[in-house]
DNA sequence: AACAGATTTTAGTCCCATCTAATTTCAAAT
DNA sequence: ATTTGAAATTAGATGGGACTAAAATCTGTT
């Protein structure tokens, strides 16, 4: 078994991969531990064939340490749902929750998890869950901000950074499947009005960055 | 926050102490390590005040260390109330998920649980839950043995220290609560024959070591 | 081409929790 | 009272994973 550093140096290396290779100072960052443990760290992964790496030039995941990095992303996402749906934690506690769950929970424990909440596809940020063998949708929605008057849209992810955040989501109701109406950008990067749920709204500039929709294609009745 | 391995020492020393003091090696045995090992810890400890600790002499919990040790107790029944009952884990598989988790679910997580589980008592094997500030039931029920023919009594508490033989009591649907009365004990600690849920079984001298009853008093009719 | 500033790595340390081997202490029996 | 065998402790080592301080490397600018 793979420790829980490991495990948890896996799973930043992946989600900050989107933009190519990883510096160990981004990785630093985000586990807010000091840059030359990172390197300590990388040196040990790239003997235990886990990652590629070179020198000053970052690191990127091999395909087993993609796997890995996947499996856990797995668990805590389960988790995360599982969370919220059956224990009906707040949006804002279930991702603490399941960053300590996610070492540690078996394989019977998350097929148990995943019957109950019916082979679910995403989270409860909107995240796609990983399968069994790794695979993972690809996802290309883009924020809220990067739209237009008059677009409509539907909220298909929430950055799950910062709980105060996702507190406020939730307060607002906006969660995934949210469609939304954008009536008026005000200029020089100001607030947002925007309809849904029956009723107008005004978000900040800077949180409409942190909701990722999609264009809303209308449905035809059946 | 106090280590796993600490967390460990002190459930492993709450479970001991019924005999006493507690000593090194038998630390040692029930958690599979040195007891060089265990020595050491012990020293740790002592100076966190967690033990009472004199060398050669074995070693207690003081009241703070006891307090640690049934709050981790409470979460290990907890879950294992929880993996049974909502998560449909088998009786022999409970302990060990149980483990794993007890170290890091959170209040949030064991309170959602308990009101789940409907502020239970005891978990599946019997055992009473601690309170939130450490209150346990003292229990006093006997093994199964040590009653005499035509005696009826009551499952309080299975032993669960093999898993196999956990499985051999789930099959059995020998449980707590469990009402047996006991038809025939054969002489030189043979098996014993015993009467519940409408027949007869028999069952293994050794095993009946295992079951914890209380002589059953016949409620009346209300 | 060389320098400045940022990034990264190296060198050396620390703490936790374990280990083995060697030694000490205890307690029971002669 | 001495011996002896078990139990416990000490001594010293190891690996994991973090740290700080110092040195090396990279990159962008002049």
């Amino acid at each position: 078994m793979l420790s829980q550093a490991i495990q948890d140096y896996l799973k930043t290396i992946y989600k900050l991969e989107e933009d190519g290779t990883v510096s160990t100072t981004a990785i630093a960052k985000e586990l807010n531990i000091s840059g030359a443990s990172v390197t300590g760290m990388l040196k040990r992964l790239a003997s235990m064939k886990l990652v590629d790496y070179n020198s000053y030039k970052g690191v990127r995941l091999t395909n087993e340490g993609r796997k890995i990095a996947l499996e856990i992303i797995r668990h805590h996402r389960l988790l995360e749902l599982y969370l919220r749906e059956a224990l009906g934690f707040p949006l804002e506690k279930i991702h603490d929750e399941a960053c300590r769950l996610e070492h540690v929970v078996s394989q019977d424990f998350l097929q148990k998890i995943e019957e109950i909440l019916g082979n679910p596809e995403y989270d409860p940020h909107g995240h796609p869950i990983p399968s069994k063998d790794g695979d993972i949708e690809i996802s290309n929605e883009k924020p809220l901000v990067n739209f237009r008057n008059g677009d409509v849209v539907i909220v298909k992810r929430l950055s799950d950074h910062d709980p105060q955040m996702l507190s406020y989501f939730e307060k607002m109701k906006i969660l995934p499947s949210t469609i939304i109406r954008i009536v008026d950008k005000a200029p020089f990067n100001g607030p947002i009005t925007v309809f849904f749920n029956g009723e107008s709204q005004i978000i900040g500039n800077e949180i409409s960055k942190n909701i990722f929709v999609e264009l809303y294609e209308e449905k035809e009745e059946n």
